[in-house]
DNA sequence: GCCGTTTTCGGCCCGACTGTTTTCAGTCG
């Protein structure tokens, strides 16, 4: 058996630059050197290329964030699956000491100074400490803080940090804004934060109340039902706990200067960082009340000499900087402030350019619904087709269908077309139904076997107007096997889409194990889309997947993959990842009328 | 530690809230 190191992914990498950082920050080193760890971690987290595989072959790509010191470091992990300097650190502080920082109230300082002045390296030992009365010991710290601490430990075990869906965190943002609309003096309650930058998964929820008048807003905020408790109460922002759910942020903003606000809330914290520092080269201090003239010393204004400069739209803020507006999915700095001043932000795919949706189940498989009514309720969503995509016959689970079921879906198909065609020649379609009409096209979502075989023989292919092929068995075979496996979906000359191409669940259930860039490729030469899932816990290709594959010229499909009726919608979370992903409507099959799609999935022999 | 058509050295974003303060540091977002 050879010793070799095991394949340490990119998150592994990440993880081992923010534990480095954390510790530097715990013995006080620069803010400056433990910032540029974390910001480096989260490059490398999200970078789209395998980067062990990347340092091995000697092709480093470029990361920001990753200079010489670090890209060194990569090296040594990538080489022998260590990193000295870590060992070192971790014999300096105790890495249980780390565990500390989650604690709500404790940071970096006030770790550094119980490890010193009370021998506390863990968190059972900051439990027995304010126990036992010997936290009040130390300057700064009271019986209060014990407490603090106390119920910080209890939460910390009650209930380890999950993150929302985007649907989940949208529907105690509707409940919390509708309560807070009607609070006297408030024009707007709007959201904000991650959830306005559409991220594949939310923490905290942020909101903004457009008001003159705060007193009221917070009053009314903090005294919401679903509350918990209180974290903070201010006379400008407060936080809040709800019942057995996140923490919610309120800020509120005066209208006149709404511009600066929504965008300091929004975030990322590292687009506001660049804006900040683009604001200071010209001579202002930018923050959410707006822009502070600086003086020769640095510092702004004070006094009659003082200016400010307030906006009420995010866009008039962008101007005042020479940048045109950006959108929130973009905000992350991953390259939109250098295209902003370059004029070269893209034109972002909206939810109005889609025509159709390519991936929908009925009852006849693992549907909720039957067909009938599955596809009443697309028709009225304004598209020019569906696809019908029920899952085939190895799926026993999803009740996959035989050729037999096939060929009987098909005629029920032609018949709700036909009436479909008869009601729009009548009038009668539904006031939605667009011009040329709505078609109900027959799809299936194909298994891609373990054995990698597919799951209906080529005659049977053929007779679909679209194919999703998927990998949902035999998920922890080796990569060069399941890349072999997708590789053979997406060579068939009757699969148009690779359907959620890895197969996650966030929070749940790992990637496949493929060799992206080679699937990518393939994909690119034959035509093939690759789906952006817009159903919740999957988002798949994730964002940073999906703007390498563009980058390599892949085609993607945006579908909701629904079971149910409500799950239509879907599409809408599906379009927000693709907007992250920086993809316009040119990048999307199904952006294309009913005719142009049709011919693209038939066309896929020839393109092979 | 990173980064640069105003810099290869000297910068590196900003303010609210909290707690324990007799004027502010630490934490957080």
């Amino acid at each position: 058996m050879t010793d070799q190191p095991a394949e340490l992914t990119n998150g592994d990498l990440a993880r081992i630059f923010h534990e480095i950082g954390d510790i530097l920050e715990l013995q006080g080193e620069l803010v400056f050197k433990t910032v540029a760890y974390h910001r480096a971690a989260d490059a490398i987290g999200r970078s789209p290329v395998d980067l062990v595989s990347a340092y091995r072959s000697g092709t480093v790509p470029r990361i920001p964030g990753v200079g010489k010191a670090i890209s060194d470091k990569l090296t040594e992990l990538a080489t022998t699956g260590r990193l000295r300097l870590l060992d070192r650190l971790r014999t300096e502080i105790p890495a249980s000491l780390v565990e500390l920082l989650q604690i709500p109230g404790l940071g970096p300082k006030t770790v550094r100074q119980l490890h010193q002045e009370l021998g506390i390296e863990s968190l059972d030992g900051l439990s027995e400490a304010a126990k036992t009365g010997r936290l009040r010991t130390v300057r700064g710290m009271s019986e209060r803080t014990e407490a603090l601490v106390l119920e910080g430990l209890a939460r910390l075990a009650d209930r380890p940090p999950t993150r929302m869906q985007l649907d989940q965190a949208e529907e105690l943002l509707t409940a919390v804004m509708t309560a807070l609309a009607k609070v006297p003096g408030v024009r707007s309650i709007e959201s904000a934060g991650s959830f306005r930058r559409r991220r594949e998964s939310i923490g905290d929820l942020d909101l903004l109340g457009e008001t003159n008048e705060p007193g009221p807003l917070m009053a009314a905020f903090t005294s919401l039902g679903m509350v918990d408790r209180v974290i903070n109460r201010g006379a400008q922002k407060s936080a809040v706990r709800l019942i057995r759910g996140p923490q919610v942020d309120l800020m509120a903003m005066p209208p006149e200067a709404a511009g600066t606000y929504r965008i300091h809330f929004t975030g990322s914290k590292e687009h506001n960082v660049r804006l900040r520092a683009m604001a200071r080269d010209r001579g202002w201090s930018l923050s959410e009340k707006g822009f502070l003239r600086l003086g020769d010393d640095g510092e702004p204004l004070t006094g009659d000499a003082a200016e400010l400069r307030t906006f009420a739209t995010e866009a008039e803020a962008y101007a005042f900087l020479g940048l045109p507006f950006v959108e929130p999915e973009l905000r992350e700095d991953t390259g939109e402030i250098e295209a902003a001043l370059a004029g070269t932000l893209p034109r972002l795919i909206e939810l109005g350019d889609l025509r159709g949706d390519l991936h929908s189940h009925s009852d006849w498989s693992d549907g909720h619904q039957p067909l009938e009514v599955m596809i009443e309720a697309a028709r009225r969503h304004g598209y020019a087709y569906q696809v019908l995509t029920d899952h085939s016959q190895s799926l026993a689970i999803a009740r996959g269908l035989n050729p037999a079921r096939v060929a009987e879906q098909a005629r029920a198909i032609a018949a709700l077309n036909a009436r479909f065609e008869a009601e729009e020649a009548a009038g009668t379609a539904p006031p939605e139904t667009p011009p040329g009409g709505f078609r109900l096209l027959h799809g299936c979502e194909l298994e891609v076997r373990a054995d990698g075989m597919l799951d209906y023989e080529d005659d049977l292919l053929a007779r679909f107007d679209v194919v999703v092929a998927s990998v949902h068995v035999g998920r922890r075979q080796p990569r060069a096997q399941l890349t072999q496996r997708t590789l053979a979906a997406i060579r068939s000359p009757h699969v148009d889409v690779i359907a959620h191409p890895s197969g996650r669940k966030i929070g749940q259930r790992p990637d496949l194990d493929l060799d992206w860039d080679r699937v990518y490729t393939e994909a690119a030469q034959t035509g093939t889309a690759l789906e952006m899932n817009g159903s919740p816990p999957r988002l798949d290709l994730a964002v940073e997947r999906a703007r390498r594959a563009v980058g390599l010229g892949c085609l993607l499909a945006i579908d909701s993959d629904a079971h149910d009726i409500h799950e239509l919608d879907y599409l809408d979370w599906g379009i927000s990842q693709a907007r992250r992903a920086w993809v316009g409507p040119e990048s999307v099959v199904n952006t294309r009328s009913r005719e142009d799609l049709l011919a693209w999935a038939r066309g896929k022999p020839a393109r092979l």
